[in-house]
Formats: structure tokens, C-alpha cells, sequence
RNA sequence: GCCCGGGUGGCGAAAUUGGUAGACGCAAGGGACUUAAAAUCCCUCGUCCGCAAGGACAUGCGGGUUCGAUUCCCGCCCCGGGCACCA
């Protein structure tokens, strides 16, 4: 009889069929089975699905296999991402409605994704993009406005002239636009919308313990760095001659006996108010053409002087450019002698240098001398009633002496700012407000939700927010005094959907809230979530943030939404990220077309561990296609031998090949629950078939059929369809994911002799075999008498010996 | 400058707790089957010496600890990522 080959073409459409239209991958309700949540980031309809992506479902997919063979109930949704700005853009170029396009998008992903039968719950499919789901981002925003988390002020904004709106620093990159690498940002000053993410810096920080287990090490550095704290002094300088005063941060207040001036930011209140506008506009041009350290520190006096609090000096009052308003006060106190940037600045305007702090059990410096700035830590030498402190204790009781005194306290500075929702464009949530001459600002009355978006929209792409030209959108009567009124027109940043989509996904259907909390509770916190690195300042920061609003509207109970992050590494193609702009994609489609799905799967896991970038290399994939072929005829070989597969050992052969399934259980089981290495799972399985290959005529058919059954089972999270094929005909009864996982058996993995590597002084000499377990004495034998090994002992005494059961035996001669 | 990663054959990579370095796969070379090709199967495959047995050298570089180091420690080099006049 010929043998059946292996033909993903014809055996995948049969499988996808029935995954896909009978919905036999819904979720269990099942409650007596422990619940998982798994969730990969949301994907955004581009319409082209390509490597990246696939593997990025494949990773996440196989692991929700596997916990459903497990016995997990498992949530595994899928949604989309309105991602409203290429929508937008894509729409104007191809002089289309967003909607539509978006739309056609999301079907097309749709189609490709089908045919890798990933085990999404389509019946909780979301999209941002559409109407229920602005309601509740709405009502999400009213709910903040009234908590004051949300609120609109005049600002300096970074605009990027190709998206033709505002960014959040978040999604500045080096100066560019995150979509548009190339293009730096511009900055503009407008009325804009802001979370008061800055509200929440200390539990964004201090949570970050709740989580660091499960999240990768660098994406909570890179948290942390963010968020960027700083504990330091608020200080008031008096202005000479005046009873204004000026407060700046420092963290080192132990040297502001060496404060040989003060300097403000361009942008300081001061600056107008001393009428120095003008002459600071060179200075602001300087910051903003700023490319990273190569910035030239510039300055001016401002003919003012302030009095230093402490010792009551008087020092001169300058602006200049290093200074941030946007950190701190906008204002410090510069000590040359400690601080190498104010060293700089004033070694340059010849500022005078004053050390105050020594080196412990060192000299105080000499200004004249002094090249560089002293920044450690010391000993207090020039500073009034606290020197010969240690830097730390007078930083402490000077903080305290301020705070008893009036003019300062101890105070802690996040880098991190609140973060900018108003977007000046079409495709996004409308901001749910009214503008009243008379009563302010409005929210729109919460039975009036959603505001949806206007038809017939104009969009010419030039920057201006569609919507204020659109009269019947904007012009409104005042809730409160029903006086004519404005709408807003901006809409919102569409990391606003994202921050809480995996939360509509455990009660997708809901018209009365966002989400039920009783729904939320019994799957909250995601277990697994697993996306790119790109987002770690981003989206990991936005949902991080909105989980604590949730948490003090009293919509959950939780201070984190994501118990356990993972990072996969991105796919590279000569050189570069993977993506459609760059051309460099892979068309899953054609590898589909030539190898399957479960190849391209397979593959994808296999090239690499999962959170390492893959060099994509074509090549290996025809590995992975032979590799599946090979079992696949393995098991159609044997598959209609009739015999009940068994466990009982009838010869070596027998022994050995269970003793190889058991210990492949082990390791792919122990990869699955810890390290995701799936690179190695799918070694250990091409070992064992290896091995089934190489004895395949020696074992008993119970034998061959319990380990083929069992192969089969464990290809499942990586191969579905062909694991589907071949159950089938093994005369078993499907889904393969409703079969349980196979059970590891400790007694068979163990084998009854061991391989010891004998050393003698350390280097390799010989392998002998001996019983598990063997006692150092019997090993010792067996090394004597390995004719190598006793060569290397030839005249030499041994005088030590160290033996490692199972493993090794080193002979130290002399 | 600061904070994370990483550096192992021709290539992708293994080595999970200090114990056989290079599993598994790709590519390459040789062979079997075939009229031929494809497919499949078998063999070789870190470098150097050697017919072989075997030996020497090898995990970015230099030291150290240890019976033993890809793994731990110290000092450097290179690559990737993040942050950066953040006071």
C-alpha cells in the first residue's frame, strides 16, 4: 500500500472550517476548572498580516492550547484597534471614508488569520473603533473629569506634521514622531486635553513591585526611568528688594552654601515678568533645536538678585537654557562646585565657584584648581551650622531646618508628565464636551452618550481638527443654561481604547457600563499578556494607569491589570523590523500557500526563543515542512495497526522509547510553565521522532501506539491542524484540545544506567556506563578499567576524587 | 554619561543549579535507491596534528576563584535597546 503523504493544503481547509464556524474554541463556562486569561496586544487592522504578527499568535496561541489541555477554562479573545491616525491618513490618500477602510481591514486580517485556526473566542471580538465603544470611553472621560483627572489647559505641545496632530511625550521617539521616524516634532502652543497621569507617579512606581516577578526585568527599568523619581528640597529664594520669592528643587540641598546663582528657565513666569521676552527667544530657539548633549549652554543675567535662604548671600538671578521648565520649578540654584552642569554654565560667564563639600577624609577642593565638578557625596565642610555632617544626615536636617523655618520642604519630582489625550483629527472618540461662554466647560449629559462622529466629513489633512468645521457637530446648546455653545472638537488619543479593551472582552455586549465588575473580577488579572517591547512606556504605562482610576471609581479591585508580561523579540528581515512600510514582509499567504500554517507556525517558534529577535531566514523553513511530513507519515504508517496503545515495556526497545516520551513530556510540560523556550520543545520532539524512526521495528505495537497517540498530543499547540488530521486517524475521537495533556511519568523517564564523564585533572579522558545511582566505588572500578583512563594514571597517585552521582567522575593525580 | 540586555561552528541556536561545550535544525560534502529528477534513507561536518587510537586548542579579550568556568568575581573591547543638561 503507498504511503500517505503529508499534504497541508488539503488537510488544513478542513480544520479551519470547523474551528472557525462552529465556535469550538468559545470559552468554557465550566466554573470548576481553574480560569486563564491569556491576551496578546491588541493588533491594528493594517490589513496585511505578515511574520511579525504570526508570530506573535503563535506564541500566545500555543500556550492557550496548552492550558486548555491543561484543564484550564480559558479566555482568549481578539479584537481591534481603531488605530485612528493611519486610519485616517490611509483614508485621505485613498479618498475613502476611515470607517470603511478600517472595516475592510479588519476583514481582510480577519480572512488571513482564519487559516491559522489560532483559538480566539470570536464571540468576544471588540472593536474600538465603533460606537458602543465610544460611549463608554466617554463616559470613561466624564467620570474623570469629575474626579479632576481630566482637565484642559494651554501648553506646549509636540505636533507632528505628518499625523497633523498632537503626541504625548510617550509617543515622542528621539525627537520624532513614533509613526514617523524621520520627521522631528514641532512644538505648538494649544488648548489641550490631559490625564492627570502624575496624579497616580508614586503607585505607578511603588505597584511596580506587585508585578516585577512576572514582568520582564528591562520593561520595569524602563518604567521606572520613566516615571523617573527624585526625592530632593523645595527651596524659596527671597528676590532682593521684594517679598516675591522664587522656589527651586534640588536634590542635594546639603551644597546650596555654594549656590552662586539662581537660573531660571526661558519660559519662568519671572522672565515676562521682568520684560525680558525678548532677549529670551534666542535662548528658547537653542533648547528646541536641541539634538541631544550637544547643546551649547547659553544664559543672561537678569540684572535681579535673590537671597540665598540659608546664609542669607545675595546671588545673581540668570536665565539659561539647560534649565527645564517642565521639571522641578522651572528654576534652580546652580553650585558650580557640585553640579558639573552648572560648573559649565558658570566657569563660561565667570560665576564664581564655591566648594562647601569635601571628600570624606579628603581636602575641600580649590576653585582655582578644580577642572570638573565634585558631585559625590562628602562631608559638609563650608555649610554653617552643618558642617562636618556627612552629605546625607545635613541634606536631612537642613530639609528639616527649611521646612521648620518656612522657606522649604522635602519634596519628591516625577519626570513623568500627564498625558495629552486631545487629538486634532476625525477618526477618533469625540471628546464629550461643551464649551458655554457663560458656564465653562460641560460634559455632554451622560444620557446623550455616545457622541458619534459626524458623516460627510471633509478631510483635507492639513492639521486642522475635522470636526470644528463641521456646523452641526459643533454648534450646541449649553446643558446647563441651554445658551448657544460650542462642542469640542479635538478627539481623543486611541491608546485611550487600548487602555481598557481587555477589559470590555469579559462582557463584550454590555449597554449599561464599560463592564460588569462581577465579570471582570472572575477573570481579572490577565494572566498571561504578551506583546512587543515598543510599548513599554506606552500602552504598559496608559492601561497601568487606567486600572487605578477603575479601581477608585470602584469598578475593580485590583491595583494591576496584568499579572505577567511577555515580550517577544521582533522579526527581522535584512537587517530591519519586519513591517509594510519598509517592504521587507513575508507574506504568510504564500508560505501558506507552499508549506501550510502549521509549518509557518511551527517555524516561527522554532528559529528562535520567543522573546529574542528571529533573523528571518526563508531556508529553515523547509526543515520544519520535512520535519512535520516525517511524523506525519510515522503515524499514518502504523495508525491502523488496531492495537490498544500500553504502556508495558515488552523488550529494551519498548523500555527506552517510553523512557524518551516521558522525559520529552517533562521538558516541554516544564517549558510551558516556565522559561517559553519553544525553540527546545520542538528539538525535544524531533528528537523523539528521531528516535521512533530508529527503532521503529523493534517495538511492540502497544507500545508504538501509545507513544504516537502521545506525539500527537504534544505537536498540538504547535501544529494544530496536522494534530487534528492525525488524530482523526488514529481512529480517536477530536478535538485534540479537549484531549488532556500528557501526564508525565517519572517512573518510566528514569533510565537504569548512566553515562559518566571521567575526568582526570579535569579534562575529558573517557565515558563509562554504569548502573543509576552507581556508588563512587563501582564508578571508580569502571574508570580503572577504561584503558584511556588508566593511561592518564600511569605512574601518578590520585589524590582526590570527585564524584557527582550520574554525571561525572574527576580523578585529581599527581 | 547612566540603566538594561547580548557576544558560542559556515548559519539559526542548545547547554535550566559551577559538572560531557555545540542538542535540534539549516547550509555544505559524500553515498544508497532511481533511466533521470524530485522525494526518501544512510554517513561526514568547530580548528589544528594524526592512517588510526588519540592528543592539543576552542564559548569577544585579559586576569582571578575552583578538582572543574559558556556559567561566578575583577578589568577591558564590541553589538543591540532604553534614558539623558531631569537639578
Amino acid at each position: 500500500m503507498p504511503e500517505k503523504s503529508y499534504r497541508p493544503q488539503e488537510i488544513e481547509p478542513k480544520w479551519q472550517h470547523r474551528w472557525t464556524e462552529s465556535g469550538l474554541y468559545r470559552t468554557s463556562t465550566d466554573a470548576s476548572k481553574p480560569k486563564y486569561y491569556v491576551l496578546e496586544m491588541l493588533p491594528y487592522p493594517s490589513g496585511t498580516l505578515h511574520m511579525g504578527h504570526v508570530r506573535n499568535y503563535s506564541i500566545g496561541d500555543a500556550l492557550a492550547r496548552y492550558k486548555r489541555m491543561q484543564g484550564f477554562r480559558v479566555l482568549h479573545p481578539m479584537g481591534w484597534d481603531s488605530f485612528g491616525l493611519p486610519a485616517e491618513n490611509a483614508a485621505i490618500k485613498n479618498k475613502m471614508d476611515p470607517g470603511a477602510w478600517t472595516r475592510s481591514n479588519i476583514a481582510s486580517m480577519k480572512r488571513q488569520l482564519a487559516s491559522f485556526s489560532f483559538s480566539y473566542d470570536w464571540d468576544r471580538e471588540i472593536s474600538s473603533c465603533e460606537p458602543e465603544y465610544y460611549r463608554w470611553n466617554q463616559w470613561f472621560f466624564i467620570q474623570m473629569w469629575k474626579k479632576g483627572l481630566a482637565y484642559r489647559k494651554k501648553s506646549r505641545v509636540n505636533w507632528c506634521n505628518e499625523c497633523g496632530t498632537v503626541l504625548a511625550n510617550e509617543q515622542v521617539v528621539n525627537d520624532c514622531c513614533w509613526r514617523h521616524e524621520t520627521l522631528p516634532v514641532e512644538q505648538k502652543e494649544l488648548d489641550q486635553w490631559f490625564f492627570k497621569t502624575t496624579a497616580y507617579a508614586d503607585q505607578l512606581l511603588d505597584d511596580l513591585h506587585e508585578i516585577e516577578d512576572g514582568w520582564p526585568d528591562r520593561v520595569v527599568a524602563m518604567q521606572r526611568n520613566w516615571i523617573g523619581r527624585s526625592e530632593g528640597t523645595e527651596v524659596d529664594f527671597q528676590l532682593d528688594g521684594s517679598d516675591q520669592k522664587v522656589r527651586v528643587f534640588t536634590t542635594r540641598v546639603d551644597t546650596i552654601f555654594g549656590a552662586t546663582c539662581v537660573i531660571l528657565a526661558p519660559e519662568h513666569p519671572w522672565v515676562a515678568e521682568f520684560g525680558l521676552e525678548e532677549q529670551v527667544k534666542p535662548l528658547i530657539a537653542s533648547q528646541r533645536a536641541q539634538k541631544n548633549d550637544d547643546l551649547e549652554k547659553d544664559g543672561f543675567f537678569t540684572g535681579r538678585y535673590a537671597v540665598n535662604p540659608y546664609g542669607g548671600e545675595k546671588v545673581p538671578i540668570w536665565v539659561g537654557n539647560f534649565v527645564l521648565m517642565s521639571y522641578g520649578t522651572g528654576a534652580i540654584m546652580a553650585v558650580p562646585a557640585h553640579d558639573q552642569r552648572d560648573f559649565e554654565f558658570c566657569r563660561k560667564f565667570d560665576i564664581p565657584v564655591v566648594p562647601v563639600i569635601k571628600p570624606a577624609g579628603g581636602e575641600l577642593p580649590k576653585a582655582d584648581e578644580m577642572t570638573e565638578a565634585y558631585a559625590e557625596y562628602g562631608t559638609a565642610a563650608v555649610c554653617g551650622d552643618w558642617s562636618g555632617l556627612p552629605s546625607a544626615d545635613a541634606k536631612a536636617q537642613m530639609t528639616a531646618f527649611a521646612e521648620k523655618e518656612g522657606f522649604g520642604k522635602g519634596s519628591i519630582t516625577y519626570r513623568l508628565r500627564d498625558w495629552g489625550v486631545s487629538r486634532q483629527r476625525y477618526w477618533g472618540t469625540p471628546i464629550p464636551m461643551i464649551h458655554c461662554e457663560k458656564c465653562g466647560v460641560q460634559p455632554v449629559p451622560e444620557e446623550e452618550l455616545p457622541v458619534l462622529l459626524p458623516a460627510n466629513v471633509e478631510l483635507t489633512g492639513i492639521g486642522e481638527s475635522p470636526l470644528s468645521q463641521v456646523p452641526e457637530f459643533i454648534n450646541v446648546k449649553c446643558p446647563e443654561c441651554g445658551a448657544d455653545a460650542k462642542r469640542e472638537a479635538d478627539t481623543m488619543d486611541t491608546f485611550v481604547d487600548s487602555s481598557w479593551y481587555f477589559y470590555r472582552y469579559v462582557d463584550p455586549k454590555n449597554d449599561k457600563a464599560p463592564f460588569a465588575p462581577a465579570a471582570a473580577a472572575a477573570w481579572f488579572p490577565v494572566d498571561q499578556y504578551i506583546g512587543g517591547v515598543e510599548h513599554a512606556v506606552l500602552h504598559l504605562i496608559y492601561c497601568r494607569f487606567w486600572s487605578k482610576v477603575m479601581r477608585d471609581l470602584g469598578l475593580v479591585t485590583w491595583n494591576e491589570p496584568i499579572t505577567r508580561l511577555f515580550t517577544q523579540g521582533m522579526v527581522i528581515k535584512d537587517g530591519a523590523k519586519m513591517s509594510k512600510s519598509r517592504g521587507n514582509v513575508v507574506s504568510p499567504e504564500e508560505m501558506i500557500q507552499s508549506y501550510g500554517s502549521d509549518t509557518a507556525r511551527a517555524f516561527s517558534l522554532f528559529a528562535a526563543p520567543p522573546d529574542k529577535d528571529l533573523d528571518w531566514q526563508g531556508s529553515g523553513v523547509e526543515g520544519m515542512s520535512r520535519f512535520l511530513a516525517r511524523v506525519f507519515r510515522l503515524v499514518t504508517r502504523h495508525a491502523d495497526s488496531g492495537a490498544a496503545p500500553s504502556s508495558e515495556a515488552t523488550n529494551d526497545a519498548d523500555k527506552a522509547i517510553l523512557c524518551k516520551l516521558h522525559q520529552t513530556i517533562e521538558k516541554i510540560t516544564a517549558d510551558f510553565e516556565s522559561r517559553w523556550h519553544f525553540n527546545t520543545s520542538l528539538a525535544a520532539i524531533m528528537e523523539l521522532t528521531n528516535d521512533l524512526y530508529a527503532r521503529e521495528s523493534e517495538l511492540s505495537d502497544g507500545v508504538l501506539a501509545e507513544t504516537l497517540r502521545k506525539l500527537v498530543l504534544l505537536l498540538e499547540p504547535f501544529a494544530p491542524h496536522m494534530s487534528e488530521e492525525l488524530w482523526q486517524e488514529l481512529r480517536e475521537q477530536g478535538p485534540v484540545l479537549d484531549v488532556a495533556w500528557p501526564e508525565f511519568r517519572p517512573d518510566l523517564a528514569e533510565e537504569d544506567s548512566s553515562d559518566i564523564a571521567v575526568q582526570v585533572n579535569g579534562k575529558m579522558r573517557s565515558m563509562v556506563t554504569v548502573a543509576k545511582g552507581a556508588e563512587q566505588d563501582v564508578v571508580m572500578a569502571a574508570a580503572q578499567a577504561d584503558e584511556n583512563v588508566a593511561r592518564h594514571l600511569d605512574g601518578k597517585n590520585v589524590v582526590k576524587v570527585i564524584h557527582i552521582p550520574d554525571r561525572l567522575l574527576n580523578l585529581v593525580v599527581r
